[in-house]
DNA sequence: GAGTTCCGGAACGCAACAGTTCTGTTAGTC
DNA sequence: GACTAACAGAACTGTTGCGTTCCGGAACTC
């Protein structure tokens, strides 16, 4: 009867919380780990930007690491195009990486401090963290049995990350990427004659 | 007479500082920036390491960032060995690099944050910060003239620490150290005959 | 309407930690 | 011996920011 089709399937009362506020949440809280970085965010700020109270957020997560965790479990991991061009759709990967590590010099160093920091963080960083559309994208290139895959996945991410916390003066995505794609591209075999 | 020998040159009186104790400072302030990082110093813990009292760090710096920064100064910098074989010349830069990111995976992470936080500190790092060293042991295999030797040194380092912040469990300084030194000494031009 | 839980917002308690001050003592100069 | 400043160590102050609690009000069930 319409007894029942009113009731919430799990039998409790009161106010439903909204989920709305929860993505708004959600949403801040990876903003804010974008802009500033782990170690800058405040749960009122997060608060203030999602136009929330600090208790719409405590009554969701334990903690501020919980939040930030799940925040980051929602981001969206790396992509690459795949055309009949492998070394362009390199280019376009590696200009991914450089112009966020341009832009958002604040995001990965930040998260390494968090990860040292929480456990929960580590471990929702390490589940998000895979660089084998990066790897895939190279293999198309240099071959999958290339010796040294591996270490030019790793080259990718890892050298835009260190100019950008090093050297940020003189840093310029563009000549960047440049130079890592030339430098796989360059350890590619020569085309075959049929 | 007397008097003039006696005196100090600046003409101070009481007890002299004790440069001693600048030092024995200065050397805890550095070991526990490679130990626990920046973001987990405490002065009080710089201080009870160095057998001192909190008021013989601030009568000697205004901040702790200002003595961190001069413990940064001090670091020693990279230097790489010449022999007659460039590429163990390399294997041991390589793997100094490589240990060290396993056994002190907090030191870089901490100082990127710590550039951020201050600029005294960032300043002080960006100073310390040469990469020449491995450059010029690259081109002694590749030649002067090689268009990827920037690259090539930034990845010397850039890799270790990005593995060692987030896939520390897997990491293998040796293993690493060939992957890096092996794909450095592929792009060598063929030996010229006679 | 009664009862419950949510909401934003503000106030609060509490812990960590930078930097200061105090105390008794010591190493120097005059 | 008088004076001054450094010393270690402890106590103290002030700030920052997490997490809690309380408020008046709203959304929902019964």
């Amino acid at each position: 009867m319409a007894e029942d089709s009113g009731r919430r399937p799990d039998n409790t009362t009161g106010r439903p919380r909204d989920g709305e506020r929860t993505d708004a949440i959600l949403e801040a809280a990876a903003d804010l780990l974008l802009e500033v970085g782990f170690d800058r965010i405040r749960t009122q700020d997060v608060a203030e930007r999602a136009g929330a109270g600090k208790g719409a957020i405590y009554r969701r997560w334990p903690t501020k690491e919980a939040l930030l965790a799940e925040a980051i479990r929602k981001m969206p991991p790396g992509t690459a195009p795949v055309s009949d061009d492998p070394v362009a759709d390199l280019r376009t990967v590696v200009s991914d990486r450089c112009r966020s590590a341009e832009a958002k010099p604040d995001l990965v160093p930040g998260l390494i401090t968090a990860m040292r920091a929480d456990e929960g963080i580590e471990a929702a960083v390490k589940e998000g963290y895979d660089l084998s559309y990066v790897r895939g994208t190279i293999a198309r290139i240099l071959g999958a049995d290339h010796p040294h895959l591996d270490v030019l996945a790793d080259m990718t991410q890892a050298v835009p990350l260190l100019r950008a916390a090093f050297t940020p003066e003189s840093l310029d995505g563009e000549a960047m990427t440049e130079e890592i794609v030339s430098l796989i591209a360059s350890l590619a075999p020569p085309p075959t004659a049929g």
